[in-house]
DNA sequence: ATTATAACAAAGCGTATGCTTAGATTTATT
DNA sequence: AATAAATCTAAGCATACGCTTTGTTATAAT
């Protein structure tokens, strides 16, 4: 018995995590939501209770989407502290490009989010946790292939690395690509 | 002739900038403004505009107030690098002791503002450049004091300075005071 | 074919938003 | 004391907000 959903859930969570990517989630309305999603308010609240759980729900799927989209390189086997480098410094050439940067979602969130609310700090640091391991790896990876000193302490340096993907999500959105070229030369530096 | 205003338009502007700064520009209403600025919205928008400007204006009075009330000790003649690491400690230390650490109002409303939005771009710029400025100083008393290498690029480590702050300003509200502190040591391990 | 169930579109709920207007009040000048 | 200008309070404007309800339509199971 029963009609069936007119469109896939996981589907529209992915447009409805692209909007609040592009307009934060205070500047998200529902009537907007709507109309990126393309299903009516009825069924985003029957599929996703509020406003608010949707908005979590992105943060677990931009977790998902950056994992396949963005860091997919950076994820595999093998990489190193080099290959980092040469993606961060892809934020800089696309910026040059004329390429709008609108930072990381998670950070971006980070700013904008009451500390109070429990649920979104949760998946926040979740997904900086994610980010972490990434680069625990990446820096094992380095001193397995002997580009760096064994002696590098790993989860000191991940921290590092994240404070500073941290900043340049922030800075890259408004510093120009010279000082974003910079900090990520002179951020590497710590490993020679 | 005319009535006196019972306010002064600088104590309420710094009124609004906390509460800018407590709530993000989104979530803050021109009715809490009102409560909190004690004035009513009439006297609000014939001394401010709107609300967009007074945000601006906000942005501006910030920079007054950190450059008396945070960073007054690392603008004095002669501060180091080992005192600026000394200060970002403190963010860690403060968290330690439950203080909820709110980030800068710049870099969360670098997160929070859309890029389209030029006053408020160039009042964040405005901000950093600020700061970079400070960290040129810093790095520049440090080469002088004999602390670190006299081929340092100030230009190159302002702008990384400015970055790890950045990376901070975000990662002190959500990770864990370890974490802060590791990404501090290991930041500062480039000058060594 | 009928029935039960869920999805659908569209209209509407109360409230909060940024901002304005109307009318009373205060005060420096004449 | 009278005048003029700018202040003040408080009510109100249109619109947008998050969310719900209503009535219709589609479909899987009987």
């Amino acid at each position: 018995m029963s009609r069936n959903k007119a469109y896939n859930t996981d589907d529209v969570l992915e447009k409805a995590m692209h909007v609040f990517w592009n307009n934060g989630y205070e500047q998200t309305s529902v009537r907007l939501l709507e109309k990126e999603m393309g299903i009516n308010q009825f069924s985003i609240y029957s599929s996703f209770t509020s406003k608010h759980n949707l908005f979590v729900e992105s943060l677990k799927k931009y977790r998902e989407y950056v994992n396949i989209n963005v860091y997919n390189d950076l994820l595999k086997p093998g990489v190193r502290l080099k290959d980092l480098e040469i993606f961060l410094n892809r934020l800089a050439e696309d910026k040059e490009r004329g390429k709008e940067y609108k930072g990381c979602l998670v950070v971006n969130s980070t700013g904008e989010i009451n500390p109070t609310d429990e649920e979104v700090t949760v998946e926040l640091n979740n997904y900086y946790m994610f980010i972490r391991e990434m680069l625990k790896k990446i820096i094992s990876n380095s001193i397995d292939a002997g580009d760096i000193s064994p002696d590098t302490d790993v989860d000191k340096h991940s921290s590092y690395l994240l404070g500073v993907m941290q900043g340049l999500s922030v800075g890259a959105k408004v510093l120009p690509e010279n000082q974003v070229r910079d900090i990520i030369q002179v951020a590497f530096s710590v490993f020679t």
